[in-house]
Order: structure tokens, then sequence, then C-alpha cells
DNA sequence: TCTGGGGTCCTAGGACCC
DNA sequence: TCTGGGGTCCTAGGACCC
């Protein structure tokens, strides 16, 4: 990033319900909401979603026996068809400039040069539409606190691109905006600025800095000077290693049995584990954690168990089985477990790892299955083939898989699946 | 019956060290 | 009754992001 470089953010508008209408043109303007896992709330609404009323979060049991959302389309969310589409857009932007962050699933932030970024944005906005069929929105701007704001007016105004390049324009922006649309600035934050009279964005950006830090936090001050036009949160070209990595879910049905608990978490352990080595990460413990639905009636519980590892390893077999073990060990009769979690932390590269002084037996082979196991897995990735340890759920979803009632099967990540194109 | 999942960073406070 | 000063490390909790 040189002095001649401004920030720019892009962002999919509604990504998951936008990639579903891709797929599916008879839902083009139509109510749509794309559901979380096990189809329980709302994670992504089109326009026409949100014009109804709509709210983000909001269970879809509610909806689905609403009279008046008879008409809303639900569709299971397709996370594999949304990373997909999320690698096609970088592609895309990496075409434009070298200084790329990938932010999240459906953000990116860039640097483009200050004299020609408005029309580059634009060139790109327009090639996404063409080649992905997405709506992106694109706010330019010399910080990337500023650039989040762009992009909110962006879309707010349908324009597409939003520049704010001097100061009178960001400045007129931020007296519009309440202080919980500054990025980095949530609900709790703004209960605690309103006492000192701060509800615009504005008036945030008129606080001074030290005063905010010594009453607040650093990250207060750092974004009281992003609004001011003064770059404190470069851009990290190098996503900066994981430092853990976990795998959470609500199960489709209430789990009691002992055996059927650490059946889930040895499959939730090979999730972690194939994420970890595609990180390049390993991982020195394995954390299962047991919970009740907080929503259900019956007693509740959260219990959790810790093991540490006998060596930092990313391997299948080592981790699903402490996983296993770990579940057995917090369960209790009479529970109705709704959530399991497995989590691996303090993370490191492999070579960093420390090894351990006596090598135990089948490590090594431990090793080497993983790898063959991967190595398998991308060769039919995209085939209905499906690789895995154990015999959790392979060749039928077990009774405790997640509800996707609402799944679309088309795809463009499974050669069976793509979509027809009839000339 | 049915309310997501996956991350990061900062701060305060306690334990412990010399 | 008096009872330093400075440092590190760890953890839990809180807050934020999408």
């Amino acid at each position: 990033m040189s002095r001649g470089q401004v920030y720019a953010l892009v962002d999919v508008d509604a990504m998951y319900a936008s990639c579903e209408q891709v797929l599916q043109p008879h839902l083009w303007h139509r109510p749509v909401v794309v559901l979380s896992n096990n189809d329980g709330c709302v994670i992504a609404r089109t326009a026409q979603a949100k014009a109804r009323g709509i709210a983000m979060g909001q269970p879809w049991f509610q909806l689905a026996r609403d009279p008046r959302m008879q008409d809303v389309v639900a569709r299971s969310a397709h996370f594999e068809l949304y990373g997909d589409f999320s690698a096609r857009l970088q592609a895309i932007i990496a075409s434009y400039t070298p200084w790329i962050q990938p932010y999240s699933i459906d953000e990116c932030y860039l640097a483009l040069p200050r004299d020609r970024a408005a029309a580059l944005a634009r060139q790109l906005h327009d090639q996404v539409g063409r080649w992905l069929d997405l709506p992106v929105s694109i706010g330019i701007a010399p910080t990337r606190t500023l650039a989040h704001l762009a992009t909110e007016q962006a879309k707010h105004t349908g324009a597409g691109v939003c520049e704010l390049a001097e100061p009178e324009q960001w400045q007129q922006l931020l007296q519009q905006w309440p202080v919980t649309e500054v990025w980095g600035i949530a609900e709790r934050m703004a209960q605690r600025l309103a006492p000192w009279g701060i509800h615009t964005a504005a008036q945030l950006a008129r606080t001074d800095p030290g005063w905010a830090r010594r009453l607040w936090s650093v990250e207060i001050e750092r974004t009281i000077r992003e609004l001011r036009g003064v770059t404190c949160i470069p851009l990290e070209e190098q996503p900066p290693p994981r430092q853990q990595i976990v795998h959470s879910r609500h199960l489709g049905q209430p789990v009691t049995e002992r055996e059927t608990v650490a059946e889930v978490a040895g499959s939730f352990a090979d999730r972690v584990a194939r994420r970890l080595r595609r990180h390049e990460r390993v991982t020195p413990m394995v954390t299962v954690q047991l919970a009740t639905s907080a929503v259900a009636p019956g007693p509740q519980t959260c219990t959790q168990a810790t093991q540490t590892l006998p060596a930092p390893t990313a391997a299948t077999r080592p981790m699903s089985t402490t996983a296993a073990e770990l579940a057995r060990r917090a369960w209790r009769p009479g529970f109705h477990y709704r959530r399991v979690t497995v989590l691996a932390a303090e993370l490191t590269a492999p070579a960093d790892a420390t090894r351990p002084l006596l090598v135990q037996d089948g490590m090594e082979g431990d090793e080497r299955l993983s790898a063959a196991l991967d190595a398998l897995t991308t060769r039919y990735s995209g085939t209905s083939v499906t690789l895995g340890f154990g015999r959790a759920g392979m060749r039928h979803p077990p009774a405790w898989a997640q509800r996707q009632h609402h799944l679309w099967p088309v795809t463009t990540t499974r050669w069976d699946r793509l979509p027809r194109v009839y000339a």
C-alpha cells in the first residue's frame, strides 16, 4: 500500500440468497431467504424478502406458519456453493490488483491506484455482474473504516460504486449514519457512547482519540482516526495463520446415548482435522463440549473435556479417537444433547511443533493415512465418492444429521449436479 | 418440535517471579 | 502498625466481525 493508493471494499449483496438466484432464475425478483444449518433461522434475504419485513436471524418456523409469508421461498444453506462463488469472485478481483485481502466469504478489501480507483471499481462491478451474475457494491476511501461506510452507501443508493475521496464527502455522510453503522461499533459500545452525546458517526469522528483510548479502548481510538482519514488498520496481504479451528453444530435430533455422542464427536473431529491439514496447522489438544438446547424443555447442561495429545497433530485417527473418548467422559445420563462442539486450539505450524521425546507406535502411519485420505478426497471431489474414517453417516445420514429440507440440489461443485443449459 | 457457525482481539485480574 | 515495584504468564469474559 503506497501513498498513491486508496482502499476499496467489495461486498456481495445478500451473498447466499444471490448465489441461490444465480442457479435458480425462477427465483429472480422473489422474496428468498437462506436458512442457517438445521434450517433454524434466516441468515440471508433478497431485497424482496427484506421489504416484507423479514429480519436477520428470524426463526424459520415463525415464517413458515405465517399466512402472509406463504410465497416466501426458503433454501437451506449450501456453503460449498457459496465458497465456490467466493473463490471465483476473488480470482476476478485479483486480476485487478495484487493488493487484496479476502475478509469473509462475501467481502474483500483491496488497494487501487487513487487516480483510477473509481473507473476500475466500476469496471470490476460490471465484470462480476457479467461473469458471475452476482450483485456487488464497492466502496472506495482513504481508510478501510471509511471504505466500509462507502460500501454501505453504495448499497443504500443502489449505485453499485461509491467513492469518498475528499473529507467534505465523508463528513457529510458521517452525519447521516448512526454510530452503530461504523465498522467496529456494535450495540454494546453504542450504549457506552450514548451518555457522552455520541450518537452519529460524525460525533464519534469529532471525539478526541487519546481521551477515547483512556476511557474505552485502543480499538475505539483507531476507529476515530480512521473516520478522520488516517490509516490505522492496514491491508494484510498474508492472512494471519489460524489460532483455532472449531466445528460446532446443532444436531438434527437430540442425542441421549453415550455411544452416539461419541460417534458425533468423532466425526466432527474428522472435519476439524481436515481443516487443520488444509491450513497446514497442527494442534496439541482436543476439546469437546456437549450442550443441551437452551430453548428446549428439560434439564440443561453444558459440559466440556480437554485432552492433550501425545504429539501435536492434524491426523484424523488420533483426533477422532480422542474426541470420542472425551465425549464419553463428558456425557451424563438423562440429558438430551443438542449441540456438540469440537475445538482445536493453540495451533502451530507443523515444523514449529514440539516433537515428543518418545515417538509412539502408529504416529507416522496416522500421518500417511491422513495424507492418503486428503489425496483421494481431492481426486474424487465433485463426484459422488465420499471417503472417511469409521462408520458415521457415510452411506445414510444418521438421525442426528442436520435438517436441510430446503436444499436445492443444483450446484457448481459436483459434476452430476451441474446446472443444465438448453440451447 | 423448530432460534447459526466460525472466527479475532482486548482487558482485567490472579498467580507467580525477583 | 508497618507491608515496594516491576515484570510475565495465563485465563475468563466481553466485545466485535461476517
